[in-house]
DNA sequence: GAAGATATTGTACAACTGTTCAATAAAAAT
DNA sequence: ATTTTTATTGAACAGTTGTACAATATCTTC
């Protein structure tokens, strides 16, 4: 690996998260962020196409640490809803220990690529769950259910960045286990 | 009113729609649009913030749609499945009917702006459905209990999107249903 | 340490952005 | 029909974008 490369990396993604402190992603412009960086504005284009590419390799080192967390004490055996509730609740965690990057993720100007990322995350858990619990039955839950499912979850977490993210991690689980094995509506 | 305004604003919407046909959102410019729409940049200026300022009107329209297709059959006695399916499949026609802008609306690219929009509508369609049918009882749903089923439903709508809206809408309600009515996991 | 490979720089370019201002045009009000 | 109000225009501004190129600096490899 080139030294030049990994310099320059840090650099820019040093510089993003000083910007960041003091104004919203979508107001950092590559120029700004290449003085703070100090180095060339074209070297800039030479590693990213814009500054969502910047945050984009930062966010997936967050989600990568979140498919981390879940699996991270995976139970082959028995995984019933208390196996499945300490699951779960790893994906509030995350998202508290991350709250200053989800509050990004999640803003109204900010394009729909981050929820993606993390909603893909998610819903291989999911579809991981699923796949495991129906064992034995031959039907295999449809991809409309698994993003069902999926979303449903991130639906606490819109919520819960809409209420500035006030209720605590254990709460939510709380909540979150409730509406999964509860009938709805 | 003043005319002038009203030219001014039928010019430039025109004018998106004509682009839209050759370009994604994300590509088209203020000058571009300005061209198009024979009008000056600064008068652009003087009315929307910027290109999803356009965008935003037209989503609105679309938006409100909704909320009239929804609540245009409103039974107000008697809300059982049957009614509910009624309701509930008039999401998937009106995400049909316009789906060349909901293609643009769960891109990537796009802000959440838009998914909120329409997040909004079908939450308070949702909020509405959970008093009902709970009438009576003292406790009310939770914020995050409607959320999780607001974007529970949303789940489905991105997934029909990422297929590429293959699926019919009376399948789609099928499967909504079936979730909604069913435990999950 | 020298030679070769390649990342970075500086400069330049056309196009876009967002804003300002006086001048003009067009609508509304009388 | 004239006056008043106000929307639109044109021009200009500093700043940004994305790209291209030759010149330079820096790293890797031998």
């Amino acid at each position: 690996m080139d030294l030049r490369i990994a310099k320059t990396h840090e650099s820019i993604q040093q510089a993003l998260l000083v910007l960041l402190k003091e104004k919203p992603l979508e107001e950092i412009t590559v120029s700004e962020l290449c003085r703070i960086a100090k180095i060339n504005r074209g070297t800039f284009y030479l590693h990213y196409k814009n500054i969502h590419g910047v945050f984009e390799k930062y966010f997936e080192e967050i989600v990568e640490d979140l498919k981390c967390s879940i699996h991270a004490p995976y139970h082959e055996i028995d995984q019933g809803v208390e196996d499945l509730e300490a699951d779960m609740i790893q994906i509030f965690h995350h998202v508290k220990k991350y709250e200053p990057f989800y509050c990004i993720v999640f803003d109204e100007q900010i394009p729909m690529k981050y929820y993606y990322m993390l909603f893909h995350s998610i819903r291989t858990f999911v579809a991981e769950i699923a796949s495991f619990l129906q064992k034995g039955e031959p039907l295999n839950l449809p991809d409309f259910q698994i993003s069902y499912q999926t979303n449903a979850i991130m639906g606490i977490l819109l919520e819960w960045h809409q209420e500035g993210y006030v209720t605590s991690p254990a709460e939510l689980n709380w909540y979150l286990i409730r509406f999964i094995t509860e009938r709805h509506l």
